[in-house]
RNA sequence: GGGCGUGUAGUUCAAUGGUAGAACGCUACGUUGACAUCGUAGAGGUCAUAAGUUCGAUUCUUAUCACGCCCA
């Protein structure tokens, strides 16, 4: 009979429209709840693997919840990515010719509203591709209204509180995208460099000073050089002066133990404006800090003319020249030192002298780490609070501003004297001013922008609406879990739970699940430049969803990269289509899925073993996913669908099918469909679509409800194996060792043959005669004789017994007794070993009872097996 | 320099103080009344190296080697 092969495109769309339609993601009132925020992914991306990984992991532990009774909500949304979507309007706004000067800050941001509205979508359409369950209804974004109110709150009362404060410092800066950035958005990259030395001449001498420095340009804006206060060379020129080549300035040669006599010739020019270290010997010796470069990172007026308005390197390779020129350039070394790099604009970050607003992060950090350490947040795997610890115990004040204009303006005006006022609104700050001034004065509102960073810091209390007191604020804060990647724990973790922890006072998450980034198949970091991006939504496309979603799960191993192969997804892709034909499978046979299974009901020994296995896989699955063992459970209703149901129980159960029991016909049409509803069940949350589409196909539904998405787990905690299940494992067990049997002799598996049970003890021969059916069909049987055949035969040994095969076609008893030898020799090796044990009196005094126990029933039986294979070889002789 | 992690089958990964497992790949056989995107069976491992603890170590400890990541 023919069948439709399953075409995952079409269900999958469609399933995705049925459950949106009838509203099935909104959270249904409970008791108990589960709540998940997303990692809001930036409005500009589009699906990666990493995205990937994170919402299918989110999705099995919402869909779970969801189906077992919890209140649940997955609230989705997006950020607003300042530089990121900044930089990508800006870029289109000019290929049109618009330059955003020109039009102005007002309408650029309409324009990226309106990018916004067109494209920002895209991310979320691809998240409801890989079948994610969020709320939607709910979705936000940290520019909105409600977030925006929030985020202009927290500045104000953090201001107050002098959490925040605005500050002259050196920040990183971003030449290309003229902004501060913070230190976390500083990538250091290894590359080669030249140490470039330089004489400089000592003032009212003949004798000079030799330097070292990658950054020659920087020369322009020295204001000292520094020596160990230990380095001999140096002690007659400690306080005396020497002449700044090109420019003429007077450094003076001060003494500071940040100098390193090897490095380099011991001596260092020092250039406070331009270099974090040499801002901190600029403070200590109190040296003028001369700024030298504009904010796109060219030479400003404050160098000689011939310098001004020369781009960085540029300047370099002149001031190399002119060196040369003036014989002052010893010498340049090869070597490689560190480079700052902005994450965005891939540029050299410039340390340039600022005024910029902090926020006192270590004052933060005191609660956040507090939570950690009491045990009210955990982390899973446990060891990345480590990481927690060790960057919130050496945390920076962190830099919020930024030179942008799509972001949260931060809510400062400033009065004619440079004054300060910082409030919700400009009619607040303006009274404030009025109050100050005693005068209405005109303000001017500074025009930086928030980090991104500082809205998504909100993100798990201020989606679920607060500042203002509402339901799902209180049902649903603090969150049960916040699924993440290893990468941004100090960007956002460690952020949400400061200020969850100041404006809350309550964790803003129970638990952190931290997963492993997605590498490709050699490990390597996924990047457009290396040319090795999988796209998911390339394998969506050839697999499916469904495969793609229990790929990554079945590799989601702790503190593992997940390193993702095609073959893999293709292989679980194969998983669905053996799904799929079992339910045709069952269709052909006309098995029912009606009513539930009463398991004292089941007469029939399949049928009770099917239903034990169901309950352990279930019950195992549900310990996995509570200890995010994702891995694990997915390996586990994997083997249990396949090789459980499918290989072993659908195949014991067609001897039944095809008999003329009517009863036992019936029993098994009706277990073999309530099993199979289970296991649709079990699997809904890692493949939501199939498990979906198969359940409306069927038009299934539970006691309680018609939905998939919300049936219940069966909950039967403990199962009495008793000796019916026993029984198929026996005979699961036989069949294997025949079916071996046979191969191990280059018989087809195919043939059939006869066997005799004489040499069995009277309970395998109960066995056989019981299940005589089974037994023929699936280890390919004619005739089971229960005396011996007067004929020539291969003896199999089970567990130290002998059943007697009879083939028609004549057996080599060469190969035979090959096997059997190397049988013997393999078990001989085993029996050594345990009897070394046994032997040895140390063993069998200080083991334990039961370990002990246990190595003499594996001697004996390894014992009973040799002697019958001994004397099987012994009579083939 | 500081911290974290990883070395187990051809590959990707599990597990475990008491005879080492899976998936994929490979090999042989097979079109048996859902499924060749399949079935049956098989081969394949000094558990990185060394020392220690232990009756017993792949598992615990230490050192070494290799690789990866984070921070400075």
């Amino acid at each position: 009979m023919g069948f439709d092969k399953y075409n995952h495109k079409k269900v999958e769309s469609n399933i995705y429209t049925y459950w949106e339609k009838n509203k099935l993601f909104k959270p249904k009132k409970n008791k108990k709840t589960f709540s998940i925020v997303i990692p809001p992914p930036n409005v500009t991306g589009s699906l990666h693997m990493g995205h990937a990984l994170n919402n299918s992991l989110q999705d099995v532990l919402v869909r779970y919840y969801r189906m077992n009774n919890y209140e649940t909500l997955w609230q989705p949304g997006t950020d607003h990515a300042g530089i990121a979507t900044q930089a990508l309007v800006e870029k289109k706004l000019k290929s049109k010719g618009i330059d955003k000067n020109i039009i102005g800050r007002e309408e650029f941001i309409k324009n990226v509203w309106e990018w916004k509205d067109e494209y920002g979508g895209k991310i979320v359409n691809q998240l409801k591709k890989l079948g994610c369950s969020c709320d939607w209804s709910r979705s936000a974004f940290t520019m909105d209204k409600n977030l925006s109110k929030s985020v202009i709150k927290v500045f104000v009362e953090m201001f107050n509180k002098k959490l925040i404060y605005k500050s002259k410092k050196l920040v990183n800066w971003d030449t290309v995208l003229k902004t501060a950035i913070s230190d976390l958005e500083v990538d250091q990259k290894e590359v080669s460099s030249k140490l470039y030395y330089i004489k400089y001449k000592i003032d009212n001498s003949s004798e000079t000073i030799t330097i070292a420095t990658t950054r020659p340009e920087t020369m322009l804006g020295d204001t000292a050089i520094a020596v160990n206060p230990k380095d001999k060379r140096y002690f007659k020129l400690v306080n005396k002066f020497a002449i700044l080549p090109i420019v003429g300035r007077k450094l003076k040669i001060v003494q500071d133990d940040y100098a390193d006599p090897e490095q380099g010739s011991g001596a260092v020019k020092i250039t406070p404006a331009h270099d974090f270290n040499d801002f901190e010997v600029g403070k200590r010796q109190k040296l003028q800090i001369i700024n030298i470069f504009t904010e796109d990172g060219k030479i400003n007026n404050n160098a000689p003319k011939e310098y001004i308005g020369l781009d960085r390197f540029e300047a370099r390779r002149k001031i190399i020249n002119k060196l040369k020129e003036l014989e002052i350039f010893e010498k340049e070394e090869s070597i490689k030192n560190k480079v700052p790099y902005g994450d965005r604009s891939n540029s050299i970050i410039e340390p340039f002298l600022t005024e910029q607003w902090f926020c006192d992060a270590k004052k933060l950090s005191i609660k956040a780490k507090k939570i950690v350490k009491n045990k009210d947040t955990n982390f899973f795997p446990q060891n990345w609070s480590k990481t927690y610890f060790q960057w919130m115990n050496n945390i920076e004040p962190w830099c919020i501003s930024r030179q942008l204009w799509w972001g949260h303006q931060i809510p400062a005006w400033y009065g004619p004297d440079k004054k300060i006022f910082v409030a919700e609104n400009q009619k607040k700050a303006e009274s404030l001013a009025k109050k100050f001034y005693k005068k209405k004065v005109n303000l001017k509102r500074d025009p930086d922008v928030l980090d991104t960073w500082f809205s998504s810091g909100l993100w798990p209390f201020a989606t679920l609406g607060w500042p203002t007191k509402n339901y799902f604020l209180k049902k649903f804060y603090p969150t049960s879990v916040l699924v993440t990647g290893f990468d941004i724990i100090f960007f956002w973790v460690a952020r949400m739970m400061m200020l969850g922890m100041e404006f809350l006072n309550k964790e803003p998450f129970k638990e952190i699940y931290v997963h492993a980034l997605v590498r490709d198949e050699k490990g390597q970091k996924m990047s457009k430049s290396k040319g090795n991006v999988i796209d998911p939504l390339a394998l969506i496309d050839s697999y499916s969803a469904d495969a793609l979603r229990f790929t990554l799960l079945s590799m989601a191993s702790p503190g593992r990269d997940v390193k993702l192969s095609e073959q893999r997804v293709k292989g679980y892709r194969n998983f669905l289509t053996k799904i799929w034909n079992v339910n045709n499978f069952l269709k052909v046979n006309k098995c029912s899925f009606d009513g539930e299974i009463k398991p004292e009901k089941l007469n029939l020994n399949i049928n009770k073993w099917i239903y034990v296995e169901l309950i352990n896989t279930k019950n195992l699955t549900e310990n996995f996913i509570k200890n995010y063992r994702f891995d694990e459970a997915a390996k586990t209703i994997y083997k249990f669908v396949w090789n459980s149901y499918c290989d072993w129980y659908l195949e014991l159960s067609k001897t039944i099918l095809f008999s003329k029991n009517q009863k036992d016909i019936k029993e098994v049409k009706k277990t073999s469909g309530q099993i199979f509803k289970e296991i649709l069940i079990l699997m809904h949350p890692f493949i939501p679509f199939i498990t979906e589409e198969l359940w409306l196909k069927n038009k299934l539904k539970t006691k309680t409800t018609k939905y998939l998405m919300y049936a219940n787990w069966i909950n039967q905690k403990k199962v009495k194996i008793d000796k019916s299940v026993k029984n198929v494992n026996e005979i699961i067990q036989l069949i294997s060792n025949i079916r071996s049997f046979k191969n191990e002799l280059n018989v087809g598996p195919g043939s059939y043959v006869d066997i005799s049970i004489e040499k069995l003890d009277s309970k395998k021969q109960m066995l056989f005669l019981q299940n005589e059916i089974v037994i023929k069909k699936l280890g390919r049987i004619n005739t089971i004789f229960q005396k011996d055949l007067s004929k020539q035969s291969a003896n199999l040994v089970i567990s130290g017994e002998i059943l007697k095969l009879y083939f028609d076609k004549s057996i080599d008893l060469e190969l035979i007794k090959e096997n059997l030898s190397k049988k013997q020799t393999k078990i001989q090796q085993d029996l050594d070993i345990v009897s070394k044990k046994l032997n040895n009196s140390s063993f069998t005094e200080r083991a334990p009872k039961h370990i002990v126990e246990q190595e003499k029933n594996i001697y004996n039986d390894l014992k009973i097996n040799i002697e019958k294979i001994n004397f099987t070889l012994n009579s083939l002789k």
